[in-house]
RNA sequence: UGGGGCGUCGCCAAGCGGUAAGGCAUCGGUUUUUGGUACCGACAUUCCCAGGUUCGAAUCCUGGCGCCCCAG
């Protein structure tokens, strides 16, 4: 036994916790009288975790979202990958004896992570679909579907921690800080949290996750980890956008800091603030200097580059800030803050002026690019975060 | 057609008789539940062309060709 099954796995802070007759979710009731939807992707996390509740007597129903269809979202030929995860979500709901339903969110994904999606790098920025998609389709509507359910619980796969702190839910980096999912979950409201659970939060390491799978005879168990944009099948996140918004792919020029006129480009959306490959200026005289993406300015379809050292920033404006915490006292409040979802978090200041969210970093950053998530910490607890803008 | 200089990978560039550094760009991979970054690897049997000298030349000689500068 790796894992004792008593050892809760969305572990309770509150202390007596099962004194209070609370079970392993921190739900006031036996297990059995539980109901939890899981969201069910097809994958490794959301299957251990079907399976994991199962086990320990949940009244699990698993719930998998059709998102979208890449015969036409894309031009792609072949199976719809969608399709193959729905298919082996539902194997697995098969296997643990669980209820399993299907349900067709297709419309709302384009309209609310999709198009979105493809809008923001109209504008410029650099979005994160999957906080979107988190934030809307997944805990605002599936949450939704959830409580018509008659659910006590929603619980996923994210590597990411919630705690029942004294002043309401708290959400936490994972146990593992290699998978800590927390720099796309930081959107999600106090609200959401209170009905969330994720019970793989606490593992040491995936591995542990795979071993479950395993053990509980999971034909998922060895299936890879997915990455890229699920929407984007061949990895060309640009295609998607032409084709969501055709007038997208507006050439344009690529200028130095420096004034000098370096080239032209085939649209502003194929470019991200901290970009140093494809920028198709290699017979520029550059000096033999790498040149990085330094800011877009979409209003004259722009791409303004320059050499790493022009790529600091140090104030950082954010908008749609979600705050999980107290207040903010007007002189700021000191946090660490992330400004990507690799890196750990880095010393910083947060301000609120006139209802406006800024964070100011100790050090500068290189390559902050608007659009991207700023998530600001509290040690392991996420305090909130919100979108970086382009003012600086 | 007087004088001077130069022609090495797509771009920049080392080498100066001993068997083609490096940077940028490009391509491939690793890392990553976003983009990007970073990291790793691949990238001139050949040095404008043709002869010659030499055991051996991108490096020396001769002749072409092509650029650049100064003077006319």
């Amino acid at each position: 036994m790796s894992s004792a099954p008593q050892s809760s796995p969305d572990a309770v802070r509150a202390s007596g916790a099962s004194a209070l007759g609370l079970n392993s979710l921190g739900i006031a009731k036996a297990p059995a009288d539980t109901r939890v939807v899981v969201a069910m992707s097809g994958g490794v996390d959301s299957s251990t975790v079907a399976a994991v509740l199962a086990a320990e007597g949940y009244e699990v129903v698993g719930v998998t979202l059709q998102l979208y269809d890449h015969g036409a979202a894309v031009a792609k030929k072949g199976a719809c990958c969608a399709g193959d995860d729905i298919h082996d979500a539902r194997r697995v709901a098969e296997r643990l004896g669980i209820p399993h339903y299907v349900l067709d969110y297709e419309t709302r994904f384009r309209q609310d992570v999709m198009e979105p999606f493809a809008d923001a790098y109209l504008r410029g920025e650099t979005p994160i679909p999957c906080i979107t998609c988190n934030k809307t389709v997944k805990f605002r509507d599936l949450l939704a579907g959830a409580r018509d359910l008659g659910a006590d619980a929603l619980a996923t796969g994210h590597y990411v921690q919630r705690f029942d702190g004294p002043n309401g839910p708290e959400l936490h980096m994972a146990a593992d800080p290699a998978r800590d999912q927390s720099y796309f979950l930081y959107a999600t409201t106090r609200e959401q949290l209170s009905m969330l659970r994720f019970p793989l939060g606490h593992l040491a390491s995936k591995a542990e996750t795979r071993a479950l799978a395993a053990q509980h005879g999971l034909a998922v168990a060895d299936k890879p980890d997915s990455q890229d944009i699920c929407f984007v099948p061949n990895g060309s996140y640009a295609d998607v956008v032409r084709k969501l918004r055709p007038e997208a792919g507006e050439p344009g020029e690529v200028v130095h800091v420096d004034g000098r006129l370096l080239g032209k480009h085939d649209g502003i959306i194929h470019f991200t603030v901290g970009q140093r490959r494809g920028l198709g200026i290699g017979d520029a005289a550059t000096g033999g200097e790498a040149l990085y993406v330094v800011r877009l300015e979409p209003e004259a379809r722009r791409v303004v580059v320059g050499p790493e050292s022009a790529l600091g920033r140090q104030r950082i404006g954010l908008r749609d800030l979600n705050w999980l915490a107290g207040d903010i006292p007007a002189q700021g409040m000191p946090v660490r803050v992330r400004i990507r979802s690799t890196r750990p978090p880095a010393p910083a200041t947060l301000f609120m002026t006139h209802g406006k969210a800024e964070v100011l970093l100790d050090a500068a950053e290189k390559a902050v690019a608007p659009g991207q998530a700023c998530v600001i910490y509290d040690g392991p607890r996420v305090l909130g975060g919100g979108i970086i803008t382009r003012d600086a």
